[in-house]
DNA sequence: CGGATTTGACCGGCGC
DNA sequence: GCGCCGGTCAAATCCG
């Protein structure tokens, strides 16, 4: 990972940026071990004390920002995170990415490969997708839990320690086969309460719902949080969905404009949105009114 | 019994 | 070239 007093913006993932994060109780330690991959910046919030704002290190200029979208179009990443804190402490937390997306970094990087020699087909799979980044959204979540209920079915597939940190790191992936969504979550070391949770790429399908508490209905997030005993859902649904889409957009075509700009001063934290949770898991064309 | 989780091994990238 | 580290694989195990 990034060396904090040394940011390396020449490395394979440009996206990634280190974090100067000298104004952030929360996360200028180990949490910043994290950030610092994605080039945030973190505030506590002047106006609320409890919420987290992040700003970024990419500044509002257009040069950076458009580094961090051109990159994702290669072959690395583009990466963003959300932050939110929980009070609650006894139950899931929704968080999560968005929706249908085909794999458009997938085929171009995979096209972008040299021929390969020859291999097996399954080294040659592993060698592409090696290569293959997509991009990630880390949530920083306080709660109890780990494995945050985002809407989604996960199978864990590895667990890591992770260098200074006391708290192993846990790898899931969408239990879609069709779906390449993977998904990081950890604890930060300095305050084990926080859940930090990175999404890669974006799923390929709806939402599932939750397993043992019914679909959820969009636009209910009353009985989803008195239902489960769940915390405010995340943030700003909007915003992930909205990263995302912008993502794929500037995927496409120049003018880029990055997602915080939309948040800079509506942190994600907090801004309340009458769609819930699934007004970022479920697409909004395929929801019910 | 089938699916999910655990866990040690393995691999590749990167810095020195 | 070597070692470290993050990420993934896959066999073993667990669980409903």
């Amino acid at each position: 990972m990034n060396d904090p007093d040394n940011p390396d913006l020449t490395n394979d993932d440009s996206a990634w940026r280190q974090l100067t994060s000298q104004d952030s109780d929360f996360f200028d330690r180990d949490t910043s071990n994290i950030l610092s991959d994605f080039g945030w910046n973190l505030h506590h919030s002047s106006d609320h004390p409890h919420s987290l704002r992040f700003d970024s290190d990419l500044t509002p200029t257009t040069g950076v920002k458009s580094t961090t979208v051109t990159s994702s179009c290669s072959s690395s990443a583009a990466v963003s995170v959300a932050v939110t804190e929980v009070s609650t402490s006894n139950n899931n937390n929704p968080s999560a990415t968005s929706s249908s997306s085909e794999d458009l970094v997938e085929n171009s990087t995979a096209s972008a490969e040299k021929t390969p020699p020859p291999e097996t087909p399954v080294k040659e799979k592993k060698k592409a997708q090696k290569r293959i980044r997509q991009p990630r959204f880390a949530f920083m979540t306080k709660s109890d839990v780990d494995n945050l209920e985002d809407g989604y079915r996960w199978r864990k597939y590895g667990q890591k320690a992770v260098k200074n940190s006391p708290f192993p790191r846990s790898y899931y992936r969408c239990t879609n086969s069709r779906c390449t969504v993977k998904k990081r979550v950890e604890r930060s070391s300095e305050d084990p309460s926080i859940v930090i949770t990175t999404y890669e790429g974006q799923h390929c399908h709806q939402t599932i719902g939750f397993p043992r508490g019914g679909i959820l209905t969009a636009h209910d997030p009353h009985s989803f949080t008195s239902h489960h005993h769940l915390p405010p859902p995340l943030p700003n649904p909007y915003y992930y969905q909205e990263l995302l889409h912008q993502l794929h957009r500037d995927n496409n075509a120049p003018s880029p404009r990055l997602p915080q700009s939309t948040t800079e001063d509506a942190p994600a934290v907090s801004n309340p949105s009458e769609e819930g949770l699934l007004g970022d898991i479920v697409p909004q064309t395929k929801r019910n009114p």
